[in-house]
DNA sequence: CGTCCCTTTGATTTATGTCAAATTCGGTGG
DNA sequence: CCACCGAATTTGACATAAATCAAAGGGACG
């Protein structure tokens, strides 16, 4: 199913996304990591899974390319999606302190990841003393991110919750340029409508709606933003 | 607005709830808090804050009698209700590694709070080893449990959620006897709808067709459950 | 080129919010 | 002890956003 390709196999210094990357903002060039296997970088085909709801929690995840969703499946089977991930950000940032891993994780695309162990980090951890504190911290960030906006999704229409999603993606992939944005939405609509609570339909007659407004041009998985400030405006 | 009253300020081995206390069950009897003032006991009125938002974090907080809400307020001013607290519960588990407080405590009704010195664990962590691993994990449970409700809020009809409500309020307080319960609902119904993500309308309405279907009596803030195992066939 | 799946669009239903009025309850003071 | 007041709750009528049901396009892929 995953396929650990040595030629991506290399140091935190010779990737393309460094300075985007988490990983590189922790460790920095502390580490060699090209002399131990640390760090190894798997790619993925669509589809499949990084790690699964339940699995021993042995590695940091961190998306190099492509993008991930972040599934929870509940006792009923019901799944929920937490979040996407996209490169150079964290997958599942929750678990730090479990044992095991809280929810899965799918890529949405060919994606290659970089796996960071773990048992490294917390074995070394006085010896980069702001490393975990640093990597809490993001932690809790993204916790009380995901905290809030579940809070208020309640309260929010169709219209603000697909807005803001997009600004958040936007913000998230660095991609304003003077007011406009063309973004990929790399996971089928149902996705989307999963994670924000709302049916398929929903989505598809909101996305319209944006367009009829002028704020964006929507062409099945592209789409250009044009006014992300009126878009701002409107959910805000 | 809150007298600390000597009265109350006695050792976990003297407290009356301590069978039913987290603090008990994380400490036991290996400190002598008699001796020291670690722990203090606070008696509340109704409406006051045991701790505020923003709040430096230096006490962990138990609930002794009474019952407290938990208040997230957001960048706009709304305010959220994340948690209702009963006797031997923690007040905010979440934020531990946090310096400060992220959340307000109000209390619903006269409340005994117990306060217990955070620092003092911090620093003692070493000699009782499993304290704050314990701590932790409780912690971790109640956070995963507030983002499983939280998920699936949305998906789940004002039946269901008020349902779930009762039976959690039941089995938290331990008041299930042969399938049925009394249990007071110290909060006022716009509080209960606000955690719901309901108008308070919809929780009265919901109230009063329990009742008709024979699950429930209402009257004001009590509530008799005559069949718990129906109402948790019909909320699931 | 045809099939299948995803997406869009349309018509209808429904749950819940909103607005408004009636009722109950708790507390206060005469 | 009772009467009154205000606040909380309940109940009713209505509005509406979004779900559901249904069908029709549109791409991707064999």
């Amino acid at each position: 199913m995953l396929t650990i390709s040595d030629p991506f196999l290399r140091s935190c210094c010779e990737c393309g996304k460094r300075k985007y990357c988490l990983a590189d903002d922790l460790i920095g060039n502390r580490i060699n990591a090209q002399k131990s296997n640390l760090i190894q970088n798997v790619n993925h085909p669509p589809e499949s899974y990084v790690f699964n709801q339940g699995d021993l929690l042995k590695n940091l995840f961190f998306v190099k390319s492509g993008s991930v969703k972040n599934v929870y499946t509940g006792e009923n089977g019901d799944q929920q999606i937490i979040n996407f991930h996209f490169p150079g950000e964290t997958i599942g940032l929750l678990p730090l302190r479990h044992s095991y891993h809280s929810t899965s994780a799918i890529t949405l695309e060919n994606s290659i990841i970089c796996m960071f162990s773990l048992e490294f980090i917390l074995a070394n951890c006085e010896r980069f003393e702001d490393l975990l504190s640093k990597f809490l911290a993001r932690s809790e960030a993204e916790i009380r991110h995901r905290h809030e906006s579940l809070l208020s999704i309640n309260h929010l229409t169709a219209d603000k919750r697909l807005g803001i999603f997009l600004v958040d993606l936007i913000d998230r992939q660095n991609l304003n340029q003077n007011n406009s944005a063309s973004l990929r939405l790399t996971m089928p609509r149902a996705d989307i409508a999963n994670y924000l609570g709302l049916a398929p339909e929903t989505v598809s007659r909101t996305l319209s709606k944006f367009q009829k407004l002028g704020l964006l041009l929507t062409s099945k998985k592209n789409i250009r933003i044009i006014d992300i400030s009126g878009l701002t405006k409107f959910v805000s």
